[in-house]
DNA sequence: CTTATTGCTTCGGAAGGCTAAGTAATGCGA
DNA sequence: TCGCATTACTTAGCCTTCCGAAGCAATAAG
């Protein structure tokens, strides 16, 4: 304890820091590489996930406004990678589907960050995996009050505070 | 190794994505508690720290363009946080510093989070502390090819890349 | 049938970013 | 000393994300 435990923190900072600083780096190049903004790629990745999702749907889980999403669809749409369908039960909601190039062009996303890690990752031996196991969720746990239903992608980009939600 | 390892693999990220998501929503709350954008707060925590600072250096240690910097110090300079003081040796050069206003609205940062994670981080015992860094820093190794000297922040919201820097 | 509610889009407007194009000071070679 | 390149910043114009508020349909409730 004492000094070498705050020493210590301040690494953990920097370390967690590098890592911010490594994915935010990835999802812009990797966005870059697709022809698609990271916030527009998040869209396309969620949709291409579950095969369709409405508006409503992708607000709440990237956590920002119908409104953006609106408008990041309406990008998606315009370069043919998303359609809008109508919905046959209920005629206000919309349907956002990928389309055949849609699903190429995730298709053609390099993944370089995830591969390396990956790569890197399996390369440990079986308890060093499991020790970085147990640390990061430690972490996540000391930094993150509630828990949380995060999907394994990692690169998805900054989240956006869903503040109002009530 | 084979499917456990993956698994495994899916939880560290489910963890990093913790990680991210609470710095990220951190540095939204704090951001919005000091009346400063996450921008605005990094620029002015660095100058602070360092107690004066060329927009030069601004945009090197933040990752982004000059222009960039100049827009956010223009936001500050707006508030009366920082002052642009022209250098005497090279009068190209602007000395960025904070003012008295600038160092109290710092002051005035909660710093929740770091607060808890520290807190927390100083509970563990020695051992655990040491596991953390040790993992935290492999994970940051594993993920980042490039080494990097980021200062113990944390909060400091999303980097940038800093593409031709040539 | 009328009124709410719900789902989505549109419309400003704010912010961060960038590149490219200025502007000013420095420095160096002739 | 003059002129030109370099360096440090700022300005200008553009793009993207995001939001709240207002608008428009369709459905649900009465």
């Amino acid at each position: 304890m004492t000094r070498d435990a705050n020493t210590r923190m301040d690494e953990t900072l920097v370390a967690l820091r590098r890592i911010l600083r490594a994915t935010e780096l990835y999802a812009r190049d990797l966005a870059n590489a697709v022809g698609l903004t990271p916030a527009q790629l998040r869209v396309l990745q969620i949709v291409d996930a579950r095969d369709s999702a409405t508006p409503k749907a992708l607000a709440t889980q990237m956590g920002v406004s119908q409104a953006t999403v609106s408008a990041l669809v309406d990008k998606l749409v315009a370069q043919g990678l998303v359609e809008r369908v109508p919905s046959e039960q209920d005629r206000r909601q919309v349907n956002v589907t990928v389309t055949r190039d849609g699903h190429d062009r995730l298709g053609a996303a390099p993944d370089a960050l995830q591969q390396r890690y990956a790569r890197k990752f399996l390369d440990l031996a079986d308890w060093e995996q499991a020790q970085l196991v147990a640390s990061l969720e430690r972490v996540a746990d000391m930094l993150d009050a509630r828990g949380f239903d995060a999907a394994p992608v990692l690169m998805t980009g900054e989240l956006r505070t869903e503040r109002k939600a009530d």
